[in-house]
DNA sequence: CAATTATATAAGTAAATGATTATATTAGTA
DNA sequence: TACTAATATAATCATTTACTTATATAATTG
């Protein structure tokens, strides 16, 4: 059992539009920065941020192929977590509007 | 099905920790604003406030009873939200501790 | 090795947020 | 009607937050 405090901070990190956004892409497919800097029509360092503290927060892993570095959800371990992640709306059509960015 | 904006702006609501400590209190048992500030130990106006963010977002409902205003969960049609405050640590050592507040 | 691409980090800024203090409102009571 | 108790609201302040711009790092390619 987690303490509130503890609860309070995860979600904290899925309180933010472009943060849970990058939950949902995700939840789809592993994905690089540029390919959701290219959804989410931002910029780069703002991506690289958020995902950034997604990370240190336990809620995603990061993994470097060559030079680029691809992220997916981790949310083993973690119950209440997996069950809102898998409640996000559907990001299909955002994905498959794009043309990837290699 | 709910966008992710809404989704992130529920989500804001419980990610502080006293708020959602207040979720986690009122799981137990309606409470009337001055059992809230006594067991968490802060000041009637910040409680008050932090009742009023949790109010207009829907999570609670509020009731007049003479001199006291009581509030309860609302959490009828909100799913994944459910869920996850089912999901709070207990709070029945907190509200033991105390007396009540008349 | 120079140029390019993908990503991270740092610094700065404006806006949002949580808490405090002071004051207003509402209901009960002497 | 005055006084008190419970709650709400307003104003202020310090902190945090998300975003931007600029720069650094790392890998790839010519």
């Amino acid at each position: 059992m987690q303490s509130i405090e503890e609860m309070s901070d995860e979600l904290k990190l899925l309180s933010d539009k472009t943060r849970l956004t990058i939950m949902a892409l995700l939840r789809h497919q592993e994905m690089c920065v540029c390919d959701i800097v290219e959804i989410l029509e931002t910029t780069q360092p703002n991506i690289s941020q958020h995902l950034k503290k997604l990370r240190m927060g336990g809620l995603i892993n990061e993994e470097r192929r060559s030079q680029w570095i691809y992220y997916s959800l981790n949310l083993h371990d973690k119950g209440y977590l997996k069950q809102l992640i898998d409640q996000l709306p559907s990001m299909e059509e955002n994905i498959n509007s794009v043309k990837g960015c290699t």
